[in-house]
DNA sequence: ATCGTTCTGGACATATCTGTCCAGAACCTG
DNA sequence: CAGGTTCTGGACAGATATGTCCAGAACGAT
């Protein structure tokens, strides 16, 4: 087997890893979000990284440790990311609106329809896994409190008008992302998925012309 | 072990089962619930139905077979089985508001904050269990097609103004039922899940009067 | 080139799961 | 109560998963 370019690793000694440890965490990620967190067996993450399950164990430690990570390497590419970078002053509905648009074209693009990494850890692991259903309970937590400070930004500059607090609009709207997220595995066109997003963001005070412009 | 009473099927011969059929299919659905398909193996169903494993597979031959009378158990307990009892000429609007009520309030109630068996599995199976998840799609279609009927007679009654056509709504609907009961499983206050319902019924044109009425 | 360190391949012991099989117990029928 | 049928307990073989271990290969540093 061909050695990998190894990350040239400052005042390192002894022999370099075989693999790139990004790569790995890659492979397992899209593993993981195929197949789901307890159908994913050392194995078959030491397969997909083409290391030995020894190698695994000792890089990684745990099924559960490598989870962490490929849900790190997740966030750095989850459609809805810029939810956390919005500031203050700025716009927020057309930001919302590119966000629902991104996660119906990413959705309804992706050949495998796995749906939300996250979300379908939610649905599989909290209140079961011990380890890793919390940190899915955070990360969500985290989403509804940016999205609660959005709402609450765009209240402020008068782009909408919220028919309920702040906080819940935002556990409403995380809810139909996570719906929205699951049913993407099995409504795969993009313009469906993006014509369902249209009564929720009504409800949300959205006006209509909003929806049209491109972000 | 005490012989439970097993169904007197009529005319049967030889050794009855020392179980009742429906009780350990009860038994299995709460434990695919609590803890997912692929957490449960055959040990453990046999375990909760108080059986012999060797019984298990004589009398439900496999996880897969019982997972499905599990759903169809399921079915008839299900907070949302109002929406396919619907008949013509019949107020539509307070059965969705009444539908969504008793999904926060089950939901809430649930001291396993199990969320939704089909949601679950929707997120867990679906693209990636071959004989289970496509029954789960079906589930789903099925749901998707009864509120798309409704959502026409409620248009026709003049009970509601869609935001867009009724087979989207529906499917909006839908997304939106399955994130409800997803972030069930965290968001454990039944006051708190309602209000959450309310942008959306706001963004399928519910008028706010109708919200406040219990069904 | 040699030394010290780190990674790799492969093996080991243990645990759990799967599906099947059968002798004998339990039961209904006549 | 005898005969036929069906269920139960327990065992079996094969597959797969887990976590650990170590000899030796591969490399950076001197």
């Amino acid at each position: 087997m061909g050695r990998k370019a190894a990350a040239p690793l400052a005042g390192r000694t002894g022999r370099p890893p075989g693999f790139a440890r990004t790569d790995a965490v890659d492979a397992a990620m899209n593993l993981f979000w195929k197949k789901g967190f307890r159908a994913v067996s050392a194995s078959d993450l030491a397969d997909a990284m083409s290391i030995q399950r020894s190698s695994f164990y000792n890089s990684f430690g745990s099924r559960e440790q490598v989870f962490r990570e490929a849900l790190q390497r997740y966030a750095g590419q989850t459609p809805d990311a810029p939810l956390y970078r919005v500031r203050p002053g700025e716009a927020v509905v057309p930001i919302l609106v590119s966000v629902l648009r991104d996660i119906c074209r990413v959705r309804a693009a992706d050949p495998g329809a796995r749906g939300c990494l996250v979300c379908n850890g939610i649905a599989e692991l909290v209140g079961v896994e011990k380890t890793i259903g919390p940190l899915l309970e955070d990360a969500m937590a985290n989403m509804a409190g940016a999205v609660e400070r959005l709402l609450r930004q765009a209240v402020q500059r008068k782009e909408l008008t919220l028919p309920t607090d702040a906080a819940t609009a935002a556990k409403s709207f995380v809810a139909f992302l996570i719906g929205l997220n699951t049913i993407s595995k099995v409504v795969r066109s993009e313009r469906q998925l993006w014509a369902m997003c249209r009564p929720f963001l009504r409800g949300l005070g959205v006006p209509g012309e909003a929806l049209g412009a491109r972000a």
